[in-house]
DNA sequence: CAGACTATCATTAGTGT
DNA sequence: CACACTAATGATAGTCT
């Protein structure tokens, strides 16, 4: 092993849209990761509400909202001048159109705990066996320690698996979907936009908010 | 200027709303700061669309959007195909009455998980100490075999308690409705919601993304 | 192609001004 | 109360697996 493992670890890179797809698409998925785990820390330490939606550049979305997006979407349309009750059935609809994907994450889950079940039941039977064979010898100690740290393995998966739905902070792409390549950025000007406005309720001070975005080096 | 210049630097903080008041206001500026500004930067870098609604702890709105807040959020809202009132109406009245025993029930179930594990990695490292001592004598070995059976044990229990929402909490009603997966956790509380879904182009199955949701206020 | 790894860059908690 | 600073923590680009 001569030590050359030395990664060049993360270097800068230019603010600008990507150029190279296949890298995009990793960034892609890190950043927006990461965006999200951000916004459900803000939501977590601050207590606020937050929704977020994101479209991939494969045209899937994604989305976050606390304490639900739907209902921080609604107030955030509400209190711009645009409520329609075609707008509410939107709403109402989307929010069922959740049930379903939720449905097969559990039936993933399900799955995935029936294959360890399967498999500690299987090796639960060979050690039995072996153990009532064998039961005043040693060599056992050996495969018994494999075993266990199988187990341990196996458990520790579920775990995260359940994890990460507790925790909301993992999005799983689409298994059965087969994405169609990039057709390439249909609107992309670079330069995002910033908007701040106040609830009707506060009539305080329009500019309570000094604290500015500048986006200086994008 | 005396040399007192070392601050303490940054410290780690416990991911659970802060109580500190005005500190939770500082935190929560410089955050949102952070948060927009890889909101944006994931906009530049992958050319997506995105968009971001935050409500601060005074009630007031911040809200980003690439290339348009309102553009995507209509994209948002637009990709799920309507469904009638009535049909809305009989899944909501399920799905409200689901989540509440799921939440409960998967609460429950993480809490046996996260025993299990720590259960597990004691008696690894218990294990472990024993065979590097003892590894020429026997006793370890009924031991290991009751701990096997307990684990075995309780990842049935774990099975058959998903196993039972799997079969029984499904609404047969829509016809693309099926259960909601709902999560609720001690350990790590304030966690809301992730979601991810089609775009409206793909005509295969408009409910192919799985979810992932989660959220503790309900 | 999704994760593991790691050197490096970026964000931010704590603090002072 | 908005900034400036700094030391730590956190995120991630590049790479390998």
């Amino acid at each position: 092993m001569s030590s050359e493992r030395k990664g060049k670890g993360r270097q800068k890179i230019q603010m600008k849209k990507m150029s190279n797809e296949s890298n995009l698409q990793v960034t892609f998925s890190k950043r927006r990761s990461g965006l999200f785990k951000k916004a459900s820390e803000l939501c977590t330490l601050c207590g606020v509400d937050v929704a977020l939606v994101v479209f991939s550049p494969s045209e899937k979305v994604f989305s976050f909202g606390h304490p639900n997006i739907d209902t921080v979407i609604d107030r955030y349309l509400s209190q711009v001048p645009l409520q329609t009750t075609a707008t509410m059935q939107f709403v109402e609809a989307h929010r069922n159109a959740n049930l379903c994907e939720l449905n097969a994450q559990l039936t993933e889950i399900n799955n995935k705990l029936d294959d360890e079940k399967k498999r500690n039941d299987e090796l639960s039977l060979l050690r039995k066996a072996i153990e009532d064979q064998f039961w005043w010898a040693c060599p056992i100690d050996g495969m018994n320690r494999a075993e266990l740290e199988f187990l341990k393995k196996a458990l520790e998966e579920l775990k995260k698996l359940v994890a990460q739905h507790v925790n909301g902070l993992t999005i799983q792409g689409a298994p059965t979907q087969a994405f169609p390549f990039f057709v390439g950025n249909a609107s992309s000007s670079n330069i995002p936009l910033y908007h701040q406005a106040l609830p009707p309720q506060v009539s305080q001070n329009p500019m309570l908010e000094p604290h500015l975005f500048g986006f200086n080096n994008m």
